[in-house]
DNA sequence: AGACTTCCATATTAATCGATCCAGAAATTA
DNA sequence: TAATTTCTGGATCGATTAATATGGAAGTCT
């Protein structure tokens, strides 16, 4: 697209950035369209909704942002080349250190974002809602993949857990909020895990020599 | 206080029965004082700051009726006459219950009352904080108390045991909000205490027996 | 009965909310 | 240079915010 007329003096990428911060803080009611503009740059109304539309619009686009960065800690659950307990770990081990990082507003921006709503925003808390429902898919398709693949027992217990990974993970962000470190979150999350290693399988003894005998029904 | 003058025609424990419906389901700023009053039988203005002294002093008098009707599903904590894993136990499925029960708005008020804050309204945010770190140092005082007693093992995957307990406790307001169910959060209670059992002392066989023979040092 | 207290309803305060609109300046392209 | 485009600053919109002020009715006490 051919751009002509004077350009904007604002760089709207750091603008989306301070909104990002100032969303993740404060979530999105709390937030103004005062402290919006303010932090970036004292522009004017005109140039912030020519900008970005509306406040609701300007949410919309920082969440899409936080996803494609802050967000990708999550993305090895959705990555199938990973053994599922790695990807399991390796998401909630990044988000804990991406959420209790001090570079910025700690917790998740998708589960703190819009948490308290009234009703006429409701669409708003749709969406993050719609964005966790997402993980809790992701953590239950990893937990399945394992079972496929003969690594998780199927059980009960095993049903389960892709409730008990969601809800710790989703607890995470109280907790970083409230102050605690990555490495508490780190060694809790090791110890969680234990809960997932309880139900795997049990390898027979040089049980990777057997992969040599593929086709032979054990 | 012997009370003299015209009594007030509103009921003072229904209006804040209500106050603490509208202030959970939304959260306390966007809570607004229209909605308040309507609530109330539609009061005047006058009416409710003779009667609440303001939007602040009325949430705090809710989070105290709260504290003292919905959370005392969580006074198993401080019942030093439990057993330690009992009290976690009972706290964890009460919660739940309560909760995600329907005949009020699901999650934790304290959680979830004033996450989405802004700076002005700092004190809200501390005094649920403060609540939540009452709830914290309960689990952690269980777990020490049954390392005092010697049903729990003295190690680093005990030490972080409160620790977990409280980010999946605290992980249950999301849960629950996002339609989690009573059923779903109870099986994955049951699963995540399995958590304690691995860490408890293995009991020698027919220790129950051993109890009879108190002031024998094994 | 009379004094007193506290209620209620109605208006109104200043401040702020998200969102528009306009006029003029500035930077691009032709 | 001229035409075009989009910026900027400032004024302003109606609605809503939490909080006060006023004036009279209503109920309780001595």
């Amino acid at each position: 697209m051919a751009r002509t007329g004077r350009p904007r003096e604002f760089d709207r990428d750091k603008a989306i950035d301070a909104a990002t911060a100032l969303f993740w803080a404060q979530g999105y009611e709390p937030t103004s369209l005062t402290q919006l503009k303010a932090s970036m740059g004292h522009i004017s109304p005109a140039s912030f909704y020519a900008a970005f539309g509306s406040k609701e619009a300007l949410f919309r686009e920082v969440v899409q942002h936080y996803l494609a960065t802050y967000g990708q800690v999550m993305a090895p659950l959705w990555d199938e080349s990973l053994p599922p307990r790695e990807a399991i770990e390796r998401t909630l081990r990044g988000s804990a250190r991406m959420q209790a990082a001090r570079t910025h507003p700690t917790g998740c921006l998708v589960v703190s974002g819009a948490s308290n709503c009234s009703p006429e925003n409701e669409p708003v808390q749709a969406l993050l809602a719609a964005e966790r429902q997402r993980t809790r898919a992701g953590i239950k398709a990893c937990v399945e993949r394992a079972i496929a693949r003969n690594e998780l027992k199927a059980s009960p217990s095993t049903d389960i857990l892709p409730n008990i990974l969601a809800t710790f993970f989703h607890g995470m962000t109280c907790e970083a909020r409230d102050g605690m470190t990555v490495d508490t979150l780190d060694a809790a999350i090791t110890s969680l895990l234990t809960l997932w290693d309880i139900n795997t399988v049990k390898p027979l003894k040089n049980r990777q020599k057997n992969t040599e005998n593929t086709g032979v029904r054990l």
